[in-house]
DNA sequence: AAGAAGACCAACCGCTGCTGT
DNA sequence: TACAGCAGCGGTTGGTCTTCT
């Protein structure tokens, strides 16, 4: 939102390299030199394009900007879903979750939560840092009363509600859009309700991120115990991408005692297996590192 | 109409982990 | 094994825009 034309950019002490806001023309040199050479060798790239900057400032803003697979615009709410979702699991490892909402950045879905999400649920009674109620009593049960109440029993719900949407003197159209919203939250933490019963503890849940950075080397340790966690994982993860899946696997979870269902892929924990969304279109793009990064 | 306050978001900074030597 | 250089990540900052008083 800077406009480049009158933000000032500065200078850094030895009065070479530029900071601040960037000007078409330094996108322009920028694009082109990676259209050209392609990404990588930060350091050396300002050089190579003609730009004073450093090469953590092209880099950032080649991924954040010019890349040509950033989505600009709104978050969808269904992308909105996701990163509370994901958010759930993995805290505050943005580039994780931009890992797997396509066209989406680190630094889009770090600012979206920092000026929406995180408000959303404080207005919700839930702590956007532990996914948990502000106030210990106000539990799901709660959530679930409201999102089920009529009107007439609203005012009553507002009681026990720290939710500024719902009070006695909302129109009905406010209280409406503010009941199917708790009702959209409530259907997020069943959701993790389901995981927990699914086995996966909620030290998994919380991704601890030592778990999560360890993880790319465990892949190495072929048929090891922690494999088979990190794969189950991996595939509890994708099928938060897909609810429908996930409400499929619930169902089906009762039929095939031990075994996983997941979009439709029979599996058996620790067995084997490219999920679907790995061969999505944002796991095509030409990031190996990347595309290792998120192979949980 | 003008100033204040809050919201938004691009960009920066410091730290961590990986890789090559 | 130790070290240096680099890329990437998450937290924070600060300029601009919007809304409120």
């Amino acid at each position: 939102m800077r406009n480049p034309a009158t933000a000032t950019a500065t200078r850094n002490n030895n009065g070479r390299q530029k900071k601040g806001p960037w000007t078409p023309e330094e996108d322009e040199l920028l694009a082109t030199c990676i259209k050209k050479e392609g990404e990588g060798r930060w350091r050396t790239l300002p050089k190579r394009a003609g730009l004073l900057r450093c090469g953590k400032s092209c880099r950032l803003r080649w991924m954040n900007y010019l890349r040509p697979s950033v989505k600009r615009g709104q978050i969808a709410p269904d992308e909105e879903d996701l990163i509370l979702r994901l958010h759930r699991l993995l805290g505050n490892r943005w580039s994780l979750i931009a890992g797997r909402i396509p066209g989406r950045t680190d630094n889009e879905i770090k600012n979206y939560w920092n000026t929406h999400l995180s408000k959303k649920l404080i207005r919700q009674g839930i702590d956007p840092r532990t996914h948990k109620p502000l106030n210990p009593q106000h539990s799901t049960a709660h959530l679930k009363a409201s999102s089920n109440s009529s009107k007439a029993n609203l005012g009553a719900s507002a009681a026990t509600l720290p939710n500024p949407n719902i009070n006695p003197a909302s129109s009905s159209a406010q209280i409406m859009a503010a009941d199917k919203e708790n009702e959209h939250f409530q259907n997020h933490y069943q959701t993790y309700d389901t995981a927990i019963a699914h086995g996966f503890t909620s030290d998994l849940l919380n991704c601890d991120a030592s778990r999560i950075e360890m993880r790319s080397s465990s892949n190495q340790n072929q048929g090891s115990n922690e494999d088979c966690t990190d794969d189950a994982f991996s595939s509890f993860l994708n099928s938060l991408i897909n609810e429908d899946a996930f409400t499929n696997q619930n169902q089906m979870q009762q039929q095939t005692n031990g075994i996983e269902q997941v979009d439709g892929t029979t599996f058996s924990l620790g067995q084997g297996w490219e999920s679907p969304i790995m061969s999505s279109n944002y796991f095509n793009q030409n990031d190996p590192k990347r595309i290792n990064d998120h192979l949980i």
